[in-house]
DNA sequence: CCCATATTCCCCACTTTTCCCCACACGGCA
DNA sequence: TGCCGTGTGGGGAAAAGTGGGGAATATGGG
């Protein structure tokens, strides 16, 4: 089980690669391959899985009936936007333009670890995010971390 | 086990010919023998099986009984459409006008990796099909990409 | 039965994109 | 200071996407 973490500001070469950070790198089970799978977050980001973690995300989706309709919308909708993604030998991700462009990603991205993925954001767009929470870390973690009775 | 994934915008060239995009034809089975049928899909697209995904889908129809009509009919209507295709040396597929017909598709088509089939879309109908699901991606993701617990 | 037209299939050609490799600057560390 | 590991940039070869010509095959009407 990967547990990604911290927070990395690179730059996108105007090729459009994103080098992944070695201390990222290093949490990456060999299993993956160097092979990422990107796709669309919940806000405006992106999700990168390495192979073997976004493994169980498939294996949870191919119990579905292909002649449901929930189903087959549910998977289209889930897969349409993953797509695999092969380290090169610098360490750096190719990602398509149309991921790019929904993540609004130009030339400067903020890499965030967060347990078993990798998350990818404009860093202005997650500021923005970040200054829209009602809520402070403080008055959130009183709710999340609250010990079980 | 195939497991395709992505969405891709190709166009139909002025003879019907379908490009497969090189990502999905990675994830071909060598099996396959660069050969893939054509049916009917559910809602208005087609459907697209390596031919050893296919054998699979036979498989199960095997088990239904002749004699339950509503068998029959089912076995009937997803047979009489299939067709066997194969790659020609620029990796393209030559799709019979009747299903082409069928799929609305005239000069642009979508192409959606799901899991073990591919799908060929009318860009628009699929827009159409889309907008008309009550869920979106966000209350789609909810569900598959939460850590495990 | 034969010919004219259409369709299918197999090449070849061009443009764009992607990928592979090399190069360099910077910083930590022995 | 010299040596890695790391982040960044770019050139060039290879592959991918697109289009079209022309021979073999099929179709249909006289």
């Amino acid at each position: 089980m990967s547990s990604f973490k911290g927070r990395y500001s690179y730059s996108v070469d105007n090729k459009g690669r994103i080098a992944i950070p070695a201390k990222v790198r290093k949490n990456v089970s060999p299993d993956a391959n160097d092979t990422f799978i990107v796709t669309r977050g919940y806000e405006q980001c992106l999700f990168l899985y390495p192979q073997d973690e976004w493994a169980k995300v498939e294996d949870s989706i191919r119990g579905l009936s292909p002649s449901n309709p929930q189903h087959r919308f549910f998977v289209r909708t889930l897969l349409q936007w993953a797509i695999d993604c092969q380290l090169d030998s610098q360490a750096r991700l190719s990602i398509p333009q149309d991921l790019l462009k929904f993540a609004g990603i130009e030339d400067e991205v903020l890499i965030l670890g967060v347990l078993e993925r990798i998350e990818i954001w404009n860093p202005k767009i997650y500021e923005a995010y970040m200054n829209n929470q009602p809520a402070t870390y403080e008055t959130v973690a009183e709710v999340v971390l609250k010990p079980t009775p």
